[in-house]
DNA sequence: ATCATTATATTTGTCCTACAAATAAATTTT
DNA sequence: AAAATTTATTTGTAGGACAAATATAATGAT
């Protein structure tokens, strides 16, 4: 546990960012916010390390108390901060993905943007077949064909079956940030998909992949095979946007 | 340009947040951040609509200004709203990647994030073909001739060259946040490998697949040629992990 | 001496008041 | 009607106060 309580001062009155004068100005909020995370840059902090406490940050930025909160309460979204009552804020373990949770409500998103998650959860889905086929066990296998199993009608999947069969896909691999990624893309790809279909012809593939198409070449099939399936089984997407 | 005043009092005591009690219990920032950001879903609010005033948002929710304005910080750094004197907070944009920047930093994240990482580059990387190949232009060629060019030797690829080469090809997608996504994924990348790579044996890879030879594979080949070949650009990396 | 219990000190969390700064909107002038 | 000026409104920042939740220190029991 580190205690770098005299690198603030110097950092906020050396802070690069006081010869920049950007299209909007920076608020005392957003300056505060931006020295802190250098400074844990800077200092090499690690989760667990102890800040030093609000006022004294206060008193060595020159701002009150309230400005110091305000960014610290941001850090504190993030996960890079804990406080505790007597010990003072805390370095903690930030939460990668808990920013792009929050932002992703379609209503506020670009059409530009739509279309980057879209196809983003596309180029993500046509990449894991390495992890696949390298981390699937025999467990992963018999879980995944319970859970087309349980599929009824090949043809006609609904969000719920797409959710868990791809899901468990997603887990397969061994990276929670993955499946946490792609489960967070996963509503608006959807809310993308459903207006462009509504809008659009409907497309016909003539040789659907179904799930368990999938699921059977995991178990016994090749990568490029695994791939081109998938490619197939996403064909009415893709076809939407190349 | 709508003006929903009315919803804010009635999300906060209908939260369901109210009756849960997670680990660690919220703070009334925590909540009132919560409340707003359902507040913004339900009401559909758009990029333009104004929302209630700070004082309002405070009575209404029986929280003090101050509260609410660290809740606010908070969207505010993620690109949700923008303030306005006398005009008072406007939805915006979000920034889909903005909580990403800002907690990507190495020597906060655990190793199993690290190690995430990692990872997703490389599933991200193996993912693309099949845009590169639909949307490549005469001019996205000839531009990355010229960065293969400028790179001498082709067995020594400086972390420049790297960013060089493979954000050209980022960008080719079409997909801004795809490019912003994986450039910010490198850095961190990086560190994970030169980590692991200082630690390790070398690794040899018997017929390497250069920038060069991927540009040639994108000017005349086909997707499959094009990932087998990144597959093997990437050998080194992979190897390392499965 | 060690462990458990209690008390105290410290910091965060929340509230309040005040006023400067930056517009957006209203009013006045041309 | 358009431009210039003034006013009103809201955000941004400051400072003070005190409750709540521990982390730490002190005390008591074994």
């Amino acid at each position: 546990m580190h205690d770098h309580c005299t690198g603030i001062a110097n950092i906020m009155t050396t802070n690069k960012l006081d010869t920049l004068e950007p299209l909007g100005s920076l608020s005392m909020t957003d300056r505060v916010e931006n020295s802190l995370r250098l400074y844990f840059t800077e200092s090499g902090f690690k989760p667990g390390d102890s800040l030093p406490n609000e006022q004294e940050m206060a008193q060595k930025l020159n701002v009150s108390r309230n400005v110091v909160r305000e960014a610290l309460s941001r850090l504190r979204m993030l996960g890079m901060i804990e406080a505790r009552p007597r010990r003072g804020m805390v370095i903690a373990q930030p939460d990668l993905l808990v920013g792009l949770e929050k932002v992703m409500n379609p209503s506020l998103l670009s059409q530009d943007n739509l279309k980057d998650v879209f196809e983003l959860r596309l180029i993500l889905e046509m990449g894991i077949a390495e992890f696949l086929f390298a981390r699937k066990t025999e467990q992963d296998l018999n879980e995944l064909e319970a859970i087309v199993a349980s599929q009824n009608d090949a043809r006609v999947v609904s969000k719920e079956e797409e959710i868990a069969f791809h899901g468990k896909l997603y887990e397969m691999t061994g990276n929670d940030t993955f499946k946490r990624f792609q489960t967070l893309l996963m509503p608006t790809f959807d809310h993308v998909f459903t207006g462009y279909y509504n809008q659009s012809k409907k497309i016909e593939i003539p040789n659907p992949v179904t799930h368990h198409d999938l699921f059977k070449i995991l178990k016994t099939g090749t990568v490029e095979e695994f791939r081109k399936a998938m490619y197939t089984h996403l064909a009415v997407y893709f076809a939407s946007i190349l």
